[in-house]
RNA sequence: GGACAGGUGCCCGAGCGGCUAAAGGGGGCGGAUUGUAAAUCCGCUGGCUAUGCCUACGUUGGUUCGAAUCCAACCCUGUCCA
């Protein structure tokens, strides 16, 4: 990828553990963080309370940024979030109310806390809000300041704007702007913290020159800017990363169970494993080096390795402890663990007896009822690891272990409890 | 403002008066196989306690025994023109 070899801590870990994709200027970049401790920042839509697995990447380049002693912004785009990111989207995305934001904004911050150490020093992290200041422009003001700065033909050949116009989309003028916003991001940040970097996604780095330029043209940042963009990840398979069995891989708890998190990592395909250990996990490459050495069905133990630490690092040892003592049970055990998700039921409503596809669907293990009847009929649909033949099946209290529980699975993967009171 | 093209299920996309809960593909789910992997093969993929009922092809009306399909108005998108 590149030949020039940085010798900044930052840097070196980046290309070995897989993080770098390019730089604007990987040299004097390099060079700076020789100098003294930079800050370098990444920016956050607030579309969800929750960030999941593909934002993850930025998070740990982020805490290497850290660790090798720079001092990290994490941007929430409370204000750009109000006109949305065409990059990456066929359409324009629903608009969010402003209270919705707010919230998205709350849940999302939760993540950071437990990867990256806030405060005042030179190498401790902060947290920025971009509406503090976009909220404040005035429309003329803004335009004069920055508007002679980019010319409509270079906006135009902008990614994010002509797959658009390729594919015949609309694209609102509300979303032209979102590139001069984060632009402008970049110089306030250089102003307020003395940024120097901006790191994101590949697909972020006409966004990220754009600031660069806007720097350098207004003459207002100091010292010169720099861009370094992260590889747009996909599995092995082809898949974008953080998709699977449940829709998205949250981040935060109450979106995604832990065990779930667990199970994510845990279910890698094979060829993903070495390079995961890598970006989402703190372990030493001479220890990444000895997992992937594994071959065939051993290699399992790599992925229980890499399931446990990045729960760990999301949801903390214990609760990661928990995760892989549950998945020991269920999948190798008896399969009765007690930290599958639990759903009570009333006895009484069992002593009636529920139809096995209404119970399916209460245990959430099917969203419909039509879905729950169609995993009996695919055979799916097991009740304490018994087929389930008929939907229409009485499941009485009669069904329940000594403790007052049912066990229902859907599919290999998807368990659930339902506890009698 | 004008001309033309278009708006179909999670997505792409066919259908162009009844045989249409809507071809085909993608994605997703389940089964077999396996190592909680991949690859392969098979099934399912609108809702409903359900041999039936209810919603659905941009919106609202209309024609018809019968409309996603025909007509009208409106809304939205794109391309070109002014």
């Amino acid at each position: 990828m590149t030949d020039y070899r940085p010798k900044s801590d930052f840097l070196r870990i980046a290309i070995e553990r897989g993080y770098f994709f390019q730089c604007t200027d990987l040299e004097a970049f390099d060079k700076a963080l020789c100098e003294g401790p930079q800050a370098a920042y990444v920016g956050y839509d607030c579309t969800a309370d929750s960030l999941h697995v593909g934002n993850l990447l930025s998070i740990m380049l982020l805490r290497w940024f850290q660790k090798t002693g720079n001092k990290p912004v994490v941007l929430m785009g409370g204000g750009t979030t109000k006109i949305g990111d065409p990059s990456g989207k066929d359409e324009t995305r629903r608009m969010l109310t402003l209270e919705g934001i707010q919230q998205n904004m709350q849940g999302i911050r939760k993540v950071f806390d437990a990867l990256l150490t806030f405060g005042d020093g030179p190498d401790q992290a902060v947290m920025a809000n971009n509406a503090d200041w976009l909220d404040k422009l005035g429309y003329i003001e803004l335009l004069r300041e920055v508007g002679p700065h980019f010319t409509v033909n270079r906006m135009l050949t902008f990614d994010s704007v002509k797959s658009r116009l390729d594919r015949e989309q609309p694209l609102t003028f509300l979303e032209f702007n979102y590139m001069i916003l984060q632009a402008y991001d970049f110089v306030e940040l250089n102003k307020r913290f003395g940024v120097r970097a901006q790191f994101g996604g590949s697909d972020q780095w006409g966004n990220i020159v754009n600031g660069i330029e806007l720097g350098r043209r207004t003459r207002q940042a100091s010292g010169e800017l720099f861009g370094l963009t992260i590889p747009l990840l996909t599995t092995a398979n082809g898949a974008k990363m953080g998709k699977s069995v449940n829709g998205a891989m949250w981040l935060n708890a109450d979106r995604l169970s832990p065990f779930d998190y667990y199970q994510f990592w845990r279910n890698a395909d094979d060829r993903d494993v070495e390079r995961f250990l890598k970006l989402y996990t703190d372990l030493p490459l001479e220890e990444i080096a000895k997992l992937a050495a594994l071959q065939g069905a051993e290699i399992n133990e790599a992925k229980k390795r890499l399931a446990l630490e990045a729960t760990a690092l999301i949801h903390g040892l214990a609760a990661a402890e928990q995760a892989a003592a549950t998945a020991l049970q269920t999948f190798a055990g008896d399969g009765m663990s007690a930290n599958l998700p639990t759903f009570e039921v009333p006895a009484a409503e069992l002593e009636a007896g529920i139809a096995a596809f209404v119970l399916l669907q209460r245990a959430e293990l099917a969203a419909t009822g039509g879905e729950a009847r169609r995993l009996i009929k695919g055979g799916g649909a097991r009740l304490n690891d018994q087929k389930i033949d008929d939907e229409t099946q009485a499941i009485t209290a009669s069904d329940a272990n000594a403790d007052g529980l049912i066990k229902l699975s859907a599919g290999k993967k998807k368990h659930a409890l339902v506890k009698l009171v």
